[in-house]
Formats: C-alpha cells, structure tokens, sequence
DNA sequence: TTCGTAAAGGAGAATCATTCTCCAACTATG
DNA sequence: CATAGTTGGAGAATGATTCTCCTTTACGAA
C-alpha cells in the first residue's frame, strides 16, 4: 500500500517530471541542488546550497550548482527572492513609497504611497518580530521592455 | 530676496545639517555623492554614482564612493532599494507568499499571502508597465535580533 | 589666520560572488 | 552497449566591494 510523500517528495517528483518535460537531463547533481533548496526552511544563497550538497556529493562543483540555478529559475522552477540583487541601488527618498521592477532591463521605478490602498494584516503578525516598514515591489515590464518583446 | 530651493537644493541643505549634527565632515565629495544620488531620478549603483561624480571632480576615487555610500546608510540619509542585494537568495515555494526580512541578520522569513490582506491599487498604474506580480517585503528585527539589540 | 589632530580621501591590492573555458563524464536513446 | 548531445569538474577570469596604507583635508582651539 502506497505511503503518502511527505512535501518535500512531492516536490522532488513534480521537479523530475518538470525536467522530463523541459528536455533536461535529470542528473544526480541536479536532483540534490533542487532537493536541498526544497528541504530548506531559509532561502539560501549559492554557496548554501553548495555547502549542503557537497555533503552528499564531495565532488561536486560550485560552477555547477550556479549553473543549475540558473537553469532552474529559466525553467521557472525556482523563483528569485530579491528582483534586483546584483549591485546595491541607492535612493535618497526616505518617504514611504513602493518600487516597480523591470524584471527585463532591472530598472526601478518610485510608485508613491497615495498610489496604493494601506496594506492591512489580517493576523497578528508572528510573536518576536518587529516589524520597522514595509515596501511593495510589484515585478513586470517597463514600457520600452514591453515594446521591445512584441517587436522580436 | 531669496530665491525659493529647488527640492534638489533643499535636500542638499537638510544633508549639511544632518552631517553636522552626526558629526560627520561636510567634505567636496560628500556633497557630490549626495547630490548626484538625489539628482538622479533612478536608484543609482555605486558604479553609476561614480561615474557621474567624477565628471565634476576627475580624482574621485570608487572607494570613497562606496565608503560614504555606507557612511550615510548608517546615518540614515540614504535607503538600500533591496533589503538583500549581496548574493543570490533562492526559494522553490512558488505560491504567492510576502517575506519578513531581519535588517540585522539578514534572515529571510516566509510570510502567507492569506495573512495578508489583497493589496489594491487606488488608481491605475501608469500605463505602458505590465505588473506580473508584487512581493510585499516587511524589514524589521526577528526574534533573535530583537533579543541580542536588547541585551546589548 | 594658523595649527594640530582626527577624519577623510586616493591608489591599488585583496577578497568575495559569479561566470567562463575547456575537457572529461554522464544521460537518454536506439 | 554505442553514440550524440548534455552536463559536470577544475580552475582561471571577471565584476563588485572592501581593505590597506599613506597623504590630504576639515575644523575647533589658540
């Protein structure tokens, strides 16, 4: 009699047909990277992940995890926590205010505070944290990055 | 009779008091790394802010850039557009979901989209952007930060 | 104003994250 | 199990950021 999976499977099972899916090789390498991110209750960083897989795998690359990464977040199997990671961007508007975020040329645009209906909880946010503000960051096209894709 | 400040200028002036009052010297290259980031009508990279500055003062150095970047981060006069930029942050929970954010540890920390309410936009966004999606992202202290700063 | 001192700037090396190159090993298939 | 096309491994290369070390500057006191 079959046992239930518990999440983690699952997942790890609808990755395999994913991958059946989108023509790519399902290597040993690939089921772990995506497994230790899976199992992970943090959102960890390539060399996290590199760290854990590396336990089962000694041989393993860090090349090759990023590879993957990379692979699997066009494959859309994995998302990115932070739309605009790769150098730090600055602002000196110290007003509440949120961000649109070109996912194609990385662009930030200001959206103001009055632009946007008040964010209510509707629970009582987790004991012990303290929360200081909060920022919206809506993800989508800029104009010219929307011109730009209809025309190819 | 005087003249009234471009908001540019009336920034520029809150910064040299703001300077004076942390203690802070008001040096050339402080007020033009001030000024260029609150010139510019994007969220500037370091690299980018460089740039501009040195076509007023050819000598500037990148280092200086980056270390009154963080100079004035601490002083609370600028804001990091991205309240995680250093490395790739990666997660496989694809539903939509917000995320609390230590500002002290960086830790990321998963947040239901049913412990939200639904966001409304009170006008419509400006036209040519294609939103895909929003991410509510709350900063503050978790529980293990909040106790280590009281501690402290 | 001039000075002394602490703070800040400049140049380039060092470090950290990420990507690339190139060749060997493996997966999927017949 | 042979083969073609992917993928993996190792380490060099790149890009962003930080550090080191020495020189220059800002600014309060004389």
């Amino acid at each position: 009699m079959p046992t239930v999976e518990t999440p983690v499977e699952s997942m790890v099972t609808a990755f395999r047909e994913r991958c059946r899916a989108s023509g790519l090789a399902l290597t040993h390498q690939r089921e772990l990277i995506y497994r230790a991110i899976v199992s992970s209750k943090h959102h960890p960083s390539p060399e996290l992940i590199f760290d854990e897989v590396r336990r089962q795998t000694p041989s393993i690359s860090l090349a090759t995890v990023y590879k993957n990464i990379h692979t699997f977040l066009e494959a859309g199997l994995l998302r990115e926590v932070s739309p605009h990671h790769g150098s730090l961007r600055l602002e000196a508007n110290l007003a509440e205010h949120h961000h649109l975020v070109c996912t194609r040329c990385k662009a930030i645009v200001d959206l103001d505070e009055s632009e946007l209906e008040p964010i209510h909880l509707s629970r009582k946010l987790r004991a012990g944290y303290r929360i200081l503000r909060y920022t919206v960051e809506f993800q989508g096209l800029c104009p010219a990055c929307t011109d730009a894709l209809k025309t190819t």
